[in-house]
DNA sequence: GCCGATACGTACCGTACGGTACGGTACTAT
DNA sequence: ATAGTACCGTACCGTACGGTACGTATCGGC
């Protein structure tokens, strides 16, 4: 049965509850840990009780995704005017925000998460996530470009392009080495994103 | 029991070939495929034999996973004179491969699978797949940079650093999509190979 | 021709999980 | 007071998996 994919379903304070207790066993035991049973034991509630509201497992994890993804909205930044020193600036918080998310011990859960299930059954969790996740910061990161680019201080063909390359100068393999175990150092997060807008900017900058 | 990590230990041809339907079962099914059962259905041998020659379900995993990585040894490339269109040919081919690589079905399966066990457990799988596969790579272009700087090509000042920018730049977050789910589309592999060679050289070029 | 070793196939055991059912309880509306 | 609702706790069921044990067959060494 595939979920119509409610966007407006709001959950009950118990329900978040719950869920939130299934995210801490997520983050500390990874998927394995999110037992039905373990779930009910962890948030004093009824078997039953998951399964009316959630319907399954699935709808279960789904939901979950769904519940991290909505606390994360990052307040919209202040706008303001526009030059290289402000640009600068706000790419430079865009990347410590990306690299704190990224090596968020809920983000690194959920991602496992997903990328485990991506095997075999469709990537229905997977596509939810970069759905629910990534297309928010990202939207907001292309939007900062483009107005650097009508600005004049930046220039490229295609701001989806650009948002690449900025991505990847920020975070090259560090995500996918925390995914398969190695400890963040957030202490390095600062150098390393002067480091990326620096090279990005001297790349686009025109 | 924590294996002693047995560098030489080799198979013998018919533990490669149940490796191999291992690999199969892994690649097509993710590791919910992988019983042992199952492994020992798909192969045609005894799970007696399998816990006899493997140990564990773990070491089973461990054992695929090395399995891998002794097949993906890349010929070590052709020296030649160095120069600056030589040395954007290699870098380009070793983009190719690299994305090629990483996109592969064993890598994706094999990667969801370390991922998927990095949580809870330590990360021992994780460890295993970082060290036997990337490491290789790694150092082989690390070499080609240091013999870069070398002859004055490019500047840095440290190879890993270099390195890390040039993985960013082919790689993006392509990886993490494809672990999630999205299908790659090797088509553009070889214009994302340019483009991430030529940025890499107007950042690091003398 | 015999023996030991190796490994296949199958049957088996204990456990743990997903999912369901049921009795009991607090609370609300009428 | 009564009926209804929502929920908890627990017990239960079927299944599937990891791991073990056993009987049998193939094969090389003597």
């Amino acid at each position: 049965m595939i979920a119509p994919a409610t966007d407006s379903t709001a959950y009950s304070p118990r329900q978040n509850a719950v869920l939130d207790s299934a995210l801490r066993l997520l983050v500390e035991g990874g998927e394995k840990a999110l037992t039905t049973a373990g779930l009910a034991r962890a948030a004093n509630c009824s078997k039953e009780s998951l399964y009316k509201w959630f319907g399954d497992r699935d709808g279960l994890l789904s939901a979950v995704i769904e519940f991290q993804a909505r606390k994360v909205r990052v307040p919209a930044e202040a706008e303001g005017p526009l030059d290289a020193r402000a640009l600068t600036m706000r790419l430079e918080e865009f990347a410590r925000e990306l690299l704190a998310v990224l090596a968020s011990d809920a983000s690194l859960a959920l991602n496992r998460l997903a990328i485990g299930q991506a095997s075999g059954e469709g990537a229905r969790l997977g596509h939810l996530l970069q759905e629910r996740g990534r297309r928010g910061i990202g939207r907001r990161i292309e939007a900062l470009l483009e107005a650097a680019r009508q600005a004049g201080l930046i220039a490229f063909d295609e701001a989806g392009e650009a948002y690449a390359t900025l991505y990847g100068l920020i975070v090259t393999d560090q995500h996918l080495r925390w995914l398969l175990g190695e400890s963040p150092e957030p202490r390095t997060f600062d150098i390393r994103a002067e480091r990326a807008v620096a090279a990005f900017l001297r790349l686009y900058r025109r």
